[in-house]
DNA sequence: GTTGGAATGTCAACAACACTGACGTATGCT
DNA sequence: AGCATACGTCAGTGTTGTTGACATTCCAAC
């Protein structure tokens, strides 16, 4: 049943990249990639008394500066307790700084202090390392045909606050 | 530091592709991405006992039928601790079958019953058509770069590990 | 044959990270 | 004044990973 059109439809077109092994590929591709992905930034958290999810709180506060907590929460998808646990911690260690907004008074803005930039760098480093021998290893028509299937892999939601990030960006 | 090579290397080649911005720009679609990649068969199994572990176990056995559970350790990149809690719930359950290997005993092969073929088929299905749709909305071209990248961005054991699924496969 | 190593299983304790639910506080808007 | 929003917090729970320790079973080498 799953197999129905991808091995029917070869009129004209060539369909052949969309049969269910090549699919199941795309799959395990993405799996063992991740992996890859993440191993490097875990390395060097493992030995602090930091994980994965401060990494992702670290990026994305360095690189949206002074967004709120409620915008950090849609960004990463998880709850507001499990995000608490962890702004609290890089609070306390002084890697981000919280401060009360402006105009509205129940907004708390994100910045990373000193402290944080260096551990933003040294992870991003390490993870735009990979990403980097990796990019130059395939070049860049594949680079392009990479971003493109990911964008289209997403969440509708998540495409619109990938492409504001990428905007805002450069 | 980071940025060294990237701003400065255009003689000849178009380098653009590997500035920090752009390698930003990948590890975010990556994160982006893979949440999608994962978001369908975790909704599925967000109703039943099992997780996302669980898929992975289900899907590389279904992958190499009579596998063993230190082959799949490998594979999956975990503790056997943590694979056998994984393991003697699908079993339990009656998903997954373990048999005493035939040369060796004190081998596992481990196979899907047909239970678990189902739960398979169910949540593959949801893996796939997302995965479908995003090949199909990029193009052949950009699959192709897409797993280019993600090869090259795997490490080298799993690099082996893919290619050796991958040939078994068609 | 006994000994040593390999593959597996199991128990216990623990940590990271996610979840739900409930509640509190401060602030903003109407 | 009343309701909604933004944020924080407490308490409990679940999944998935980790170490460490120990038992079993089997193969193979001495």
């Amino acid at each position: 049943m799953s197999d129905g059109r991808s091995t029917s439809a070869h009129h004209g077109e060539n369909l052949l990249f969309l049969t269910d092994e090549q699919l199941r590929q795309g799959i395990e591709a993405m799996f063992f990639a991740y992996r890859g992905f993440t191993a490097d930034p875990d390395r060097i958290l493992s030995d602090m008394a930091y994980g994965r999810a401060h990494h992702r709180a670290i990026h994305f506060i360095n690189r949206a500066p002074g967004t709120t907590v409620n915008n950090l929460l849609n960004i990463l998808g998880v709850t507001k307790q499990s995000l608490n646990r962890v702004l609290r911690a890089l609070i306390e260690q002084g890697l981000v700084e919280s401060k009360v907004g402006k105009v509205d008074k129940r907004e708390r803005h994100l910045f990373l202090t000193d402290e944080g930039h260096k551990l933003e760098q040294t992870l991003s480093d390490a993870q735009r390392a990979r990403m980097r021998s990796a990019f130059r290893d395939a070049g860049p028509e594949a680079v392009a045909g990479f971003r493109t299937v990911l964008e289209a892999m997403m969440d509708t939601k998540m495409q619109h606050a990938y492409t504001r990030l990428k905007e805002s960006g450069s």
